[in-house]
DNA sequence: ATCCCGAGGG
DNA sequence: CCCTCTGGAT
């Protein structure tokens, strides 16, 4: 540690924007399933995982998608998969048939409206049943290549507690935030950025919560401008 | 009783 | 923007 750390003292200037090439690093390192969560053969599984993903606690969406794919490995098997038999092995995720339901629907959403392909276009992707812009976003970063970020209010909090953004649109900060990526730019690949927005979410969640963020337990305490101000 | 890595509807 | 849905885990 320095000398001083005091907070407030005069010699003690504000920190500034946090470092995002910091931030992403300490995040990449404390939320290593993230990068797992994205990896897949194809953009069928990888947003069919995604959708799975939604609303659920912790990532256990893994567990099941090595038997999902190997039972129905398309759009087109699983739009004619028996409602049980995907809910059989959905099941571990909760929501009862509700999982099985809403990826089936998606898969025929995809095999009516799209031959079965996965679209690259935000407008097509959020037309889909289950698919909103945080789904669109996540796979049309980390399969297409497009810089994009999903930002919910974790993710907004957490940048303007970062200094990255003052502001509370969710396009502003979407824009601020990989605009800071890009100026301390170290490997700002567009998957970097949605891993950093998935890895936003988790640390929002767990860590940095809007009522009493628990700083002390924070990786990013260090570079962090608002640490132990809360 | 509360929480989830949202989506869809009003 | 706010509300509801939906079920298992803690």
């Amino acid at each position: 540690m320095p000398p001083s750390t005091s907070r407030g003292a005069v010699e003690d200037p504000l920190l500034g924007p946090a470092d995002a090439g910091r931030v992403a690093s300490s995040l990449a390192a404390e939320y290593p399933g993230a990068r797992t969560e994205l990896d897949h053969r194809d953009a069928f599984e990888l947003l069919v995982a995604t959708v799975l993903s939604a609303q659920t606690t912790d990532v256990r969406v893994n567990q099941v998608t090595p038997d999902l794919f190997a039972d129905w490995p398309d759009a087109a098997a699983l739009a004619g998969a028996e409602e049980a038999a995907v809910t059989d092995v959905v099941r571990p995720l909760g929501m009862g048939p509700t999982r099985a339901r809403r990826i089936i629907g998606l898969a025929r959403g995809l095999v009516i409206d799209h031959g079965g392909e996965v679209p690259d276009d935000q407008a097509a992707l959020e037309a889909l049943p289950g698919v909103g812009r945080k789904t669109a976003h996540v796979l049309r970063g980390a399969w297409f290549g497009h810089s994009l970020l999903a930002v919910d209010t974790h993710v907004g909090r957490l940048a303007r507690r970062l200094g990255w953004t003052a502001s509370t649109d969710p396009r502003a900060v979407e824009e601020d935030v990989i605009a800071r990526v890009d100026a301390d730019g170290r490997g700002g690949s567009a998957e970097d950025l949605t891993l950093l927005g998935l890895r936003l979410i988790l640390h929002g969640r767990r860590v940095c919560t809007a009522r009493t963020p628990r700083c002390g337990d924070c990786v990013l305490a260090d570079v962090c401008p608002s640490a132990g101000t809360a």
